[in-house]
Parts: structure tokens; C-alpha cells; sequence
DNA sequence: ATATTATTTGAGACTGAGTCTCAAATATAC
DNA sequence: GTATATTTGAGACTCAGTCTCAAATAATAT
């Protein structure tokens, strides 16, 4: 699909500079990136989009559910493409700064359960768990 | 316990400013506290403490396991006395702020067989939920 | 005690991710 | 094509947090 399709679907105003924005994040080899890491990429490329619109976009597709906003400790936000991809946890080196995704259906259920026990409506989750990846226990 | 041997048991050399912190942190009203919190309290009490050594402060007691740093997605540290409390997480209500302390022994130990089947060694982890409260669904 | 050595502190400049402003540019509706 | 609504960009600004480095204070040795 092309980006400019991509975005009518989610319901977002197609502007040369958000396509730009997100043909960038479709085609960026890393699967998370910050703010930062988008612009310098579109600046690298001569695609032309400033600062506001770029951290403006970014966030606008978060909300729209084109992206997700990961939160990995760094004091600044870290997206992933949403499309396509199910809701998961992620495991971060600190070594490293490898990111591994996983899926465990019970914890969900559980924080679901914990949730219901105290009346709290969850509107999503967050859970990450920091520490040293395969390669960097060695 | 007085303060400056709270702080000689937990490894800390014990300046006066230190001392503040610790009798300021103890004292307060609130569970949860950024460090901006912390200064203001300390300078309204007149209890003169410089900016950089507050933030100095704090971070080393979250260190020195005497203070927690949360993060609760608000782009800055949120801490918790850590003393005689066990780890656990935390329901964020994003409408009037309250935060909700929780035990599941359960996702804790499915989150250390995420760990093991991944080969990955946990430092620690963080585990948010955000929603509303039972008086903000009203 | 006193001198020596090591650590801590404070004022204020600095950092850096992210936001705001507002006039100009662009997109959509009519 | 014109009117209306939205988006964009340059660059100033915000704000939590950090850095610098000389002066102050604490621990250690004598």
C-alpha cells in the first residue's frame, strides 16, 4: 500500500511531509528509532522536514495507532511501527541497547485480573525489563 | 532511626545536605515525589540545599537502594522511599494523578521464565499500567 | 589536635529532547 | 476558483537534569 493510502486509513490529512516521515519509518532498517533518529535520517536523505513537524508527526501517528511510543528509561520517546505488529513487552540491554520483543499471553491476563480486582480501567501497559542480553553476560 | 545512621547504614557518608534529603524525603505527605518536589519542599522549609546536590542526592540514594526511581512515563524521575517496601508495581491513574501500589508474585515469576527462555539476565524491571481510577471512571 | 588527602557542595552556565508561536504555505470544501 | 481550515517552518523557548570548578567539608594519618 502506498504511504499516501497508508495514511488515509488511519483517518491523517496526507501532507508531502508526512509522507515523507513515513516512508522513512517504514523503510528504516532499525525497528526502533527516537525523534532524533527520524530526523537526521530525512536530513541525510535531503527530504525536507523541520523539527516541529517531525516530533509533531511522530506523535501524531502514535496517537493514531500508525506508530507506538515505547517509554525504555531514555528520558526521551521510542517508537515502533504499530501496523502490523500485536501488542508485546520488551526486554532492554543496557550494554548493548538491543531491544527483544516478547508476547506472554498470561502476564497480560494476569495484569488484566490485577486491574478488574481494583477497579482501575487500563487504557495500556508498559512493561520492560532492563538487564544484560545473551551476548553481553559473556 | 536517626537519619545520619540510616544513612552510615546504607553506605553513605552523612553531609548535612544529605541529612535534609533524607529527613525531607521521610517526612513527606506524599509517597511519590519528583526531585523538584524535594527542592521546593526543602527551600519552603528553609532548609538550604543547592539544586545540583538535591538531584545528586536522590540519585544516589536510588543507588544506594535507600530511595526507588520510578518511571511513570511523565519524562522525569518519580521516586519512592524504598525502605521496608518491597519491589512492586504501579496502576498510574493519568486523571488525578494517583498512583496505586501492587503485588502479583505471579507475573513476577512469568516474567523471570520470560528472562530464562530469552538467556537474558534481569537487572530489574518496570511495570506500568495507566488508566483511571475507580473515582475517575465516574 | 593538626595536617593531609579525598569527597562534597553551590552558583550558575549548559545540555538536549521536545514545545510554542505565528505568519506563510498548503490542503480541503464549496 | 475562491473561501476556509489545517499544516508547516524558523527559531525562540521550556524545563528537568547535568557539568564545572573553586571553595567547603569530611575522613584519615600523624
Amino acid at each position: 500500500m502506498s504511504v499516501v493510502r497508508l495514511l488515509k486509513s488511519y483517518n491523517i490529512r496526507s501532507t508531502r511531509q508526512r509522507a515523507e516521515v513515513l516512508a522513512g519509518v517504514i523503510s528504516f532498517k532499525q525497528r526502533h528509532f527516537s525523534s532524533e533518529d527520524v530526523l537526521s535520517f530525512l536530513t541525510q536523505k535531503k527530504r525536507k522536514v523541520s523539527r516541529a513537524t517531525t516530533f509533531r508527526t511522530l506523535r501524531l501517528f502514535s496517537k493514531k495507532g500508525l506508530l507506538r511510543s515505547l517509554d525504555l528509561g531514555k528520558g526521551w520517546a521510542i517508537y515502533e511501527v504499530a501496523v502490523d505488529s500485536p501488542h508485546h513487552d520488551h526486554l532492554y540491554c543496557i550494554k548493548c541497547g538491543k531491544i527483544i520483543e516478547f508476547e506472554e499471553h498470561q502476564i497480560e491476563r494476569l495484569q488484566d485480573k490485577a486491574c478488574r480486582k481494583r477497579n482501575f480501567r487500563s487504557l495500556g501497559h508498559t512493561l520492560r525489563i532492563v538487564g544484560f542480553c545473551r551476548e553481553c553476560q559473556k
